[in-house]
DNA sequence: TGGCTCGGTTCAGTATATTGAACTAAGTTC
DNA sequence: GAACTTAGTTCAATATACTGAACCGAGCCA
């Protein structure tokens, strides 16, 4: 009975899988396509995503823009608004770092692990300029990110295996400070679990320094993902540290008031 | 050939179909369910389901609770920021605000409508306590708030009864205050059509009062909506005046800026 | 403890959703 | 302006996804 090829059992439900790559790639190309394009880039029948696409603008998951060209439409908003209120994640979030004046003039972000990305859930954007505004439902490779790199430590070294082996696997760096290998990425994991917190120092951004910790579930599995940022001038030695020890409790408070 | 009853189609994509129904119900009810709930709500086999949900969890639409319970997943989250990214609205809506700092004290929201909601895609909360908190997500009855109404007001008369002519097509009232009929409605949004901006006077909270205004695509239909909230203490009627001009002032400038 | 209820899972048969091919229409090029 | 390319749409035939029924297993109550 060998039939070991872990095929992704693509014989279930095949109109919402295919539904699910229209909006995966309406959403990563930051611009309306013609349906045949979309067609052409799935490698699926023209009559087939007619179909579908005319289902999907039913619901409003897309609209059709002024020049025929489809994008995404207005009712996936409702159903990020159902996913943030269903968690208590936020508010517990924003209920916190309001009690917490000392970090005022932080920046400091929310984030959910999705795939080999960071989704951003929440943000305080202080008043510092960091040449970068963090804002809901902005994306981020997580390798690079300090939030990232904290969920990441919570993972078995075969599911890190699994998302980071291949070269192709790896995001484009956004600076020339990226990390480039699995060894690598391993190395700096083994150290957050250490510390308690991870660093992003350039990698995200230049000049900008990140420390972030996990917020985990019962099993010890990250949730979330928080963290602090700030410029590098800012970033001294004795602050770097009480500042990762401050977000590293935040964390655990904020796991700890979730219920584990 | 006579078969002219309009039944909606329901011979395309059905997993799709229901997998919507899915998300709809679990952001509606605002806690996990089990799988065998979700079937029995929606009058689907329980098998069917499980299929469906199985597909669902492969792709993080949903996720199961360490209870077993099913709740709505962070890939939900990575497509709302597809949405928000793909449309300028939210980017001009923010330059456009950033820079009117006599606003700065007032609370602006920004909605799109959705069926019979709006939902907030873009908050500034000032400091004024209004008992609300506006967070991007969140849903309200369209035909309560201003930017409902400032929207509604730019769609044709047989759409807006085929939305609310039935009463139970009616949103339960927020507060003693709710307006109920087609008629009063429709009254309502002629008077918006002259005087360019809408108003909610505590139909959505108690002691509320926001002027709306709608940002509209080139054909006059409503893209979006926007208004600004203040305390009803504060709603005099000059005041009140010129802070509709205002939000219609800013409404139309940013319809100009979006090409249209 | 033993029976019962209810949630979750599996599987073969059939109702039906997908698709390839054919067609229209609109833009583009020479 | 005519030929060509390409997007959008339709439809009957067939491959296949959904379902009903049956099977586990855990929790609950008497």
């Amino acid at each position: 009975m060998p039939q070991p090829t872990k095929t992704v059992t693509a014989g279930a439900a095949p109109a919402l899988r295919r539904a699910i790559e229209v909006l995966d790639l309406l959403g990563s190309v930051h611009e309306p396509m013609a349906a045949a394009d979309i067609a052409r880039e799935l490698g699926i029948p023209k009559s087939s995503a007619h179909g579908l696409i005319a289902t999907m603008m039913e619901y409003e998951l897309v609209i059709r823009g002024v020049d025929g060209r489809i994008r995404l439409g207005p009712r996936l908003m409702r159903w990020a608004g159902g996913f943030l209120g269903q968690t208590n994640l936020v508010s517990e979030f924003e209920h916190y770092f309001a009690g917490a004046t000392e970090l005022d003039d932080y920046t400091i972000t929310l984030t959910v692990l999705e795939g080999r990305e960071v989704v951003y859930i929440a943000c305080h954007n202080s008043g510092q300029p960091l040449g970068l505004t963090f804002r809901i439902g902005m994306r981020l490779p997580a390798p690079y990110t300090a939030t990232g790199k904290a969920q990441l430590s919570t993972i078995s070294a075969g599911e890190l295996e699994r998302l980071f082996a291949e070269p192709k696997d790896w995001p484009a760096p956004l600076t020339h400070l990226g990390v480039g290998s699995l060894e690598q990425l391993s190395a700096e994991l083994d150290a957050v679990r250490r510390n308690g917190y991870s660093i992003d120092a350039g990698q995200v951004r230049e000049g900008m320094v990140c420390l972030g910790a996990p917020i985990k579930d019962h099993s010890g599995r990250a949730l979330a993902g928080i963290a602090v940022s700030m410029i590098r001038s800012e970033a001294t030695g004795p602050l770097l540290e009480a500042l990762g020890e401050r977000i590293r409790c935040a964390a655990d408070t904020l796991t700890h008031r979730l219920g584990n």
